[in-house]
DNA sequence: CCTACCGATCGGTAGG
DNA sequence: CCTACCGATCGGTAGG
């Protein structure tokens, strides 16, 4: 009937996951301290091994959990029926929404993730081109039942995958314009990029 | 004496810059250690001091140069008679052109330029947000004189900015696709969802 | 969760 | 351009 799990100390510790999340971004992951973290966290730094193993498994967790939410997320897509069309835009929608609403895992995801250390940068590394290859294969997928112009799938991807990130740098102007704006926007410019990529590539060829 | 002029040590100074950009960008500008970089320099590292002043030192003429070259061009091209759309492709290009030219150097600023001591950290970004700044400048024109479809200026700006940012990741795939080929595609892909004269030319012929 | 403290490594200096 | 070396700071441990 008794919990065993130390339940009492996943709170805290998702508390510092966060923490760390926002310092890494803020500082990078080498110039951020131990003692830095244990500050924004109201303790001094020795406690934080209470919760934790070492700074190195901080980043571990952060870059993972965002890795397994975009694939987690790839999979569900794959696995309905929607057109090729129609999973892009699932893609894509997802991409914004987790840049805008957990700025700081992306950000350290996709900056500081160099300063994992073996295994663990293989086995991220591997993820991330898995997910760049299914993204390809859906879009080839696309072109191949005429959904799609006939653009370079990988050019596409990278196409995507920039834009999406671009929105970084969209931090400053957030208040701007509206977020939701911004989503529908991006989304019908990326897809409508695509089949604008047939006319460039047919001239030239 | 007469001091003498460093003529000779100018030579060493640019190896070592030039050995620092790629240093920072493999393991990040904290990460790397001056030992290293003496290591690939091919000294001990109290002798870098002969040449620099300090490993920040180091940062900023990485960050400046490549800022510098960047404002430098966008003055030339606002003072040519080109349209807008002409001015647009020559600083796509030279964006494309810096990208897998310089890369190294390109890479620091973008991603290691928030290491920079102030003053140095201000004057870089005021540089940065002026820069971006001149591109809406331009872009708004190009609106007003019905060169360009009716678009948000920034959201144009990000775009471009972040397709040619997203060459970083192109270097994996390098030996696939040729980079005059893919220069040529990122111009028209950028330019072609903005421009109005695409559409109407095209009735006239 | 704290105080006390350690070995390693850093950027940089002194002096020749 | 080198050897010798310094103060500062780091991630992390011991022990209560």
């Amino acid at each position: 009937m008794a919990k065993i799990k130390p339940e009492k100390n996943t709170s805290k510790k998702e508390v510092i996951i966060k923490k760390a999340a926002s310092l890494f971004r803020i500082k990078g992951f080498n110039a951020a301290s131990m003692r830095e973290l244990a500050e924004d966290v109201g303790v001094e730094a020795p406690s934080l091994y209470n919760h934790i193993g070492s700074k190195s498994e901080l980043l571990q967790i952060i870059c993972f959990k965002v890795a397994n939410q975009f694939t987690s997320q790839l999979n569900h897509v794959e696995n309905t029926n929607n057109t090729v069309t129609g999973k892009l835009e699932l893609i894509i929608r997802f991409h914004i929404n987790m840049m805008l609403g957990e700025f700081d895992e992306i950000f350290v995801a996709n900056h500081e993730w160099k300063y994992l250390q073996e295994p663990f940068l293989s086995n991220f590394l591997n993820q991330r081109r898995n997910y760049e290859k299914h993204l390809v294969a859906i879009i080839e997928e696309g072109v191949k039942r005429k959904e799609l112009k006939n653009i370079n799938p990988y050019v596409a991807v990278l196409t995507i995958l920039s834009a999406v990130r671009g929105l970084e740098f969209w931090q400053r102007h957030k208040k701007n314009i509206s977020t939701k704006v911004l989503e529908d926007d991006m989304v019908t410019h990326l897809l409508k990029g695509m089949t604008l990529l047939l006319q460039t590539q047919k001239h030239k060829k």
